[in-house]
RNA sequence: ACGCCAGUAGCUCAAUUGGCAGAGCGGCCGUCUCCAAAGCGGCAGGUUGGGGGUUCGAUUCCUCCCUGGCGUGCCA
């Protein structure tokens, strides 16, 4: 790992990968390996927000995630996968950063108000669940990266970190507050105001029917509703061909609806073959195919995506130490480039009086 | 800091003066459907927040603790 430039991104642990992240995130992760440095961060740290009662949970949770990504195609020899809590520098940064950011604006945080709303916190949620917003800031500040690979949902922490690398450079790098974003390195500014990357898809359906509003809910675990990257053969078929599709279809020669057809969006989402998607609405709109046969296909799709990540994780599973192996190489590779923009930093704001040695082991 | 109210199935809530802990929703299974949904039928699910006590018997009464809500103080 060298000159490349960098790519932060990561995941809270809060339980297995599904198709979801897959092609709202880890697709581009994929794609991004060979031109850039890229480090995966396992946010363990940000779970205990709301369930630091439960971290047999969230050890569980972070190895899940550690073994789906390894699965999913990430190279532990050119990708640093890490924990969060392991690289300290990370913590030294949020605490700087912290007085960069008046607490009103972190507060006005349209992805950490959904999460007070959604979770139904009231006013009661810990002292950490505004301050994490914060360390999302030093997250990915640390590695000064030029890409950061996100779901929509998190273009809010992500704009609030610009904020902060903006305001940082300006304050103790001396850049000038009319330079453009792509020039503040230039400008000597020590952290690149970087640029947010979305997946093709920015939010993929579940696989069971809409809320009683009638829009259709996203996929996710809680809502039982996901194919997660670790189900098996037969577990994909069942969900499947248990999925909802067109309500007033009873029989396979009534027409049929594609639009916001969630059997019809994971076609188009998943299946490669453009042109028999095509062809099939046209069919069952005309109601000349029935629902089985398009999810019987469908079936058959996702297989052939998930059948090489199973078969890699199969021998992870055989080596549960490869996994931890490759969380602590990762760790390490990511607390070097951590340190360095910790002391960087330091520099900037003067703070540096001496060498310090932490002695890590 | 003190006072009052609350805590029961995944969620919302019942349970007579102390007498076998229940319902709705959700979940799972079946039926019906090309499959799913809807409908119908069934099943599972509990340390009644935790410890101690009284009692033949405690969700219920006593006590201590935890969590949350409301109120009144204190810092001032």
């Amino acid at each position: 790992m060298s000159s490349k430039p960098r790519v932060l991104t990561g995941d809270t642990p809060t339980g297995k990968l599904h198709l979801g992240h897959w092609v709202g995130s880890l697709e581009n992760r994929l794609a991004l390996q060979d031109q850039y440095d890229c480090y995966f961060l396992i946010a363990n740290k940000h779970a205990f927000t709301t369930r630091a009662d439960q971290p047999a949970d969230i050890r569980q949770s972070v190895l899940d995630i550690a073994t789906d990504y390894l699965a999913a195609g990430i190279d532990p020899n050119q990708s640093a996968i890490f924990v969060q809590s392991e690289v300290p520098a990370i913590d030294e940064l949020t605490f700087f950063f912290a007085m960069l950011l008046p607490f009103n604006r972190v507060m006005r945080n349209p992805t950490l108000k959904d999460e007070i709303r959604d979770k139904d916190l009231g006013d009661n949620y810990p002292f950490g669940f505004p301050l994490y917003a914060v360390g999302q800031c030093a997250d990915i500040l640390a590695f000064r990266p030029a890409l950061v690979p996100v779901g929509e949902d998190q273009l809010p922490h992500l704009e609030m970190s610009r904020e902060v690398a903006r305001r940082f450079d300006q304050m103790y790098c001396g850049v000038d507050p009319h330079t453009q974003d792509e020039n503040y390195v230039a400008a000597g500014g020590l952290f690149p105001i970087f640029q947010p990357l979305l997946g093709r898809v920015r939010r993929l359906v579940g696989t069971g029917g809409p809320a009683p509003g009638g829009e259709l809910l996203k996929m996710s675990k809680s809502l039982n509703n996901a194919i997660f990257l670790c189900d098996d053969a037969d577990t994909v078929q069942k969900k499947v061909m248990g999925m909802y599709t067109d309500p007033k279809r009873v029989r396979a020669t009534d027409p049929g609806t594609v639009q916001n057809n969630p059997l019809w969006i994971f076609h188009e989402t998943f299946n490669p073959d453009k042109a028999w998607v095509a062809q099939q609405e046209e069919a069952y709109r005309a109601g000349k195919v029935g629902d089985v046969a398009i999810k019987r296909k469908l079936v058959e799709v996702l297989n052939t995506i998930l059948e090489p990540i199973r078969q890699r994780r199969k021998n992870y599973e055989q080596r549960p130490d490869d996994v931890l192996g490759a969380l602590r190489a990762g760790t390490i590779a990511a607390n070097a480039v951590a340190e360095e923009t910790l002391q960087l930093a330091k520099q900037a704001m003067k703070q540096d009086y001496f060498p310090r040695s932490l002695a890590l082991r």
